[in-house]
DNA sequence: CGACCGATCGTCT
DNA sequence: GACGATCGGTCGA
């Protein structure tokens, strides 16, 4: 399995780096705790132009700051007061994308993640959702600004196949108050996956 | 199965 | 002082 760089990142593109990141292996080591698992949903938010984003019309804060650095870097806020959501900061320093990861498929470590969910039995509920994703993986906001590597949390390629017809596109979730910009299609999914999140779509089968 | 609701708090106006 | 890039529980059809 082969680590994919930080600097992967950097890259402008963040539609084709959301989408690319479907079927890619993201691996935490937070407290000693070793998990794994394989994205099957993400979701892109373009920076100034984008109203969905936190970054919208260059707003820059201390929260929001950490998207602005260069790719690469994780940007972790707290939703709700309860939810700490994990997004990938893309595109060159001082252009503020990023990508949210909203679910994935667990593959190792599944005790850990299911002691910190506070679950008995998995099931696909597990890694379902942004909270469920970063709560799975031991992702806090005190995580937020650093950068990807080996030491905590990194992105692999175990180059398992997808063709491009297996990742489709649709409108984000619960972004309602970003007017037009709510119907752009910034959300990729693994074609059939029983665990991505949202409604309206084949997720409540049990796995 | 869908609709609704409460939890909970940092951030921004 | 209001509001979320959410989740899980409950209620009613």
């Amino acid at each position: 399995m082969e680590i994919i760089p930080a600097t992967h990142f950097e890259q402008a593109d963040t539609l084709m780096l959301a989408k690319a990141l479907i079927g890619k292996i993201l691996v935490s080591n937070i407290e000693g705790l070793s998990t794994m698992g394989r994205i099957v949903e993400t979701e892109a938010y373009l920076g100034v132009t984008d109203k969905a984003s936190h970054a919208f019309g260059h707003r820059k804060t201390k929260r929001t700051s950490t998207m602005y650095l260069k790719g690469g870097h994780a940007y972790v806020y707290l939703c709700y007061g309860i939810h700490h959501l994990f997004n990938i900061v893309t595109h060159e320093e001082g252009v503020p994308h990023a990508i949210l990861i909203r679910a994935f498929e667990p593959l190792e470590g599944i005790d850990t993640m299911l002691h910190r969910r506070g679950k008995t039995k998995l099931d696909f509920t597990l890694s379902r959702g942004p909270g469920s994703v970063s709560k799975a993986l031991g992702i806090h906001t005190q995580h937020s600004g650093l950068l990807l590597n080996s030491d905590w949390l990194y992105v692999a390629d175990d180059s398992e196949a997808y063709s491009q017809e297996s990742v489709i596109a649709t409108p984000r979730i619960g972004v309602g108050y970003a007017g037009v910009d709510a119907l752009l299609p910034y959300r990729f999914l693994l074609k059939g996956s029983k665990l991505v999140s949202g409604k309206g779509l084949t997720n409540t089968i049990p796995t």
